[in-house]
RNA sequence: GGGGAGAUACCCAAGCGGUCAACGGGAUCAGACUGUAAAUCUGACGGCUGAAGCCUUCGAAGGUUCGAAUCCUUCUCUCCCCA
């Protein structure tokens, strides 16, 4: 099967340049493909996933993909989409960032082969100005980039000089990949379409080679949210900022209309299964739920982790049972001898950021200890109320946190 | 370079000398309903507090006043129009 028909089965498809010719081109044999990943955080997030998987499900069905860090590009920062300019990285925060982001990738794509993973700082930075305005910049109509609808939010709150460039940047990348590697294809969140033409165009003016570009859909939950926000900001693919329980918790509190579209998307389970988990109705729809966080949060963070977090899920919201997996603050047993405020006890835990805000989740009725709802502003923990070892807050239904002995 | 508009809490956005911790909306949190779903309804939503109260906040720094987010001065930044 080749990727084409995988990519229209589960629903990586938004738009594309020519499709005849590509589907032509995929047929009569191998081709390389590629798209880029701006390093402006020191951890991918679920938003890069769908790009991931769609690397991924290319180099499966036996194509070279090239997965760009753009040490570069983020030096410019890309204003399409965006309301306003992004603050700007140094080059060894791009740097360290790389170096953090390349192992996230290795979980979906393999590199060992002639696949590469390649930072466009190698060839930008040390681009001649004169020499690129008059070999490069003159193929870029400056009307036409205006007239794309990726820039209107920013003609109206501004768009500096400097991020205008940011386009004929991501179309030089296309260029020079398809002069290094033959590299035909870029593909790209649908926010990207703008910056493909662009390279798409570029080469065919300078080589007059053909090339092509996809976009995947940008995804919103069925309700409208933004796909990969949650209250605490983004859901990162990195263990340290998003731990492995939170991630699974991401995914299996999705709205039940997403269960199906988010399997096909985000999982590489095989399509009758998907299919048959999103044929289940009511409450059963949680079966399919949880083999989502599972699949999902196995790719992330390895088969291991991703038990574990579900083991912790279900002895919070299952049939209770114990778990070592809920998150977890250790305490000095000399801090309960007198005993630890209520309040205090919240504020360490993280589960509220002020004892003002304890105080009000207090009188809501959502504090909890071992279950049970304390009411009493000036209940004191002690070892007591420790069963085995810890404590179990609750803020609301279902953000927990344990407390344990050191 | 010239002319104009503006900067208010997480975001948008009122307020334009006292009744302002600051209308309203969104986001968020809690409760009810459920299935760790959505929608809906109710409540909360700067900090310290049982409360009264106190403290910090309306771009920054000064000033006027019994009293300022609101008036004056200087500064910083943003946007628009003209060159």
């Amino acid at each position: 099967m080749t990727f084409l028909k995988t990519f229209e089965e589960r629903g990586f498809f938004k738009q594309t340049t020519h499709p005849e010719e590509l589907k032509n081109r995929v047929e009569s044999g191998r081709i390389c493909a590629y798209i880029g990943f701006d390093p402006t955080a020191d951890s991918l997030h679920v938003g890069h996933l769908i790009p991931l998987m769609g690397l991924a499900h290319l180099q499966r069905s036996g194509q070279r993909v090239i997965a760009l860090m753009g040490g570069g590009t983020a030096m410019i920062g890309d204003p399409s989409g965006k309301t306003e300019m992004r603050k700007m990285l140094t080059e060894q925060q791009l740097e360290a960032n790389v170096v953090k982001i390349k192992p996230q990738m290795e979980r979906f794509l393999d590199f060992e082969g002639d696949s590469e993973l390649i930072n466009n700082s190698e060839w930008l930075r040390n681009l001649n100005y004169i020499d690129f305005l008059r070999d490069i910049g003159r193929h870029f109509s400056v009307n036409r980039m205006l007239s794309f609808e990726t820039y209107k939010a920013r003609l109206e709150t501004g768009l500096s000089f400097l991020e205008f460039n940011y386009q004929l940047l991501q179309a030089y990348d296309f260029l020079e990949l398809n002069k290094r590697y033959d590299c035909v294809l870029q593909m790209g969140g649908d926010d990207q379409w703008a910056n493909i033409l662009a390279g798409v165009g570029l080469i065919r003016r300078v080589h007059q080679n053909e090339a092509f570009g996809w976009t995947y859909p940008l995804l919103t939950t069925a309700s409208g949210r933004k796909m990969g926000k949650t209250e605490k900001g983004a859901v990162w693919l990195d263990p340290e900022k998003t731990s492995p329980y939170e991630y699974y918790q991401y995914w299996i509190n999705c709205e039940d209309a997403d269960v199906e579209k988010f399997l096909t998307l985000f999982t590489f389970l095989p399509m009758d299964e998907v299919q048959s988990l999103g044929r289940l109705q009511g409450a059963e729809i949680r079966e399919a739920k949880s083999r989502l966080a599972l699949e999902t949060a196995s790719l992330i963070h390895g088969k291991e982790e991703a038990l574990k977090a579900e083991k912790a899920a279900k002895s919070l919201f299952g049939d209770g049972g114990e778990s070592e997996d809920i998150p977890s603050t250790q305490l000095d047993a000399i801090l309960l001898q007198d005993g630890m405020g209520i309040f205090d006890a919240f504020r360490k835990s993280g589960l509220c950021k002020s004892n003002g805000e304890a105080r009000r989740l207090m009188n809501q009725g959502g504090l909890y200890l071992n279950n049970e709802v304390v009411s009493d502003p000036d209940y004191r923990i002690t070892a007591q109320d420790l069963l085995e070892g810890t404590a179990l807050l609750r803020a609301g239904k279902k953000r927990y946190h344990r407390l344990t002995l050191q």
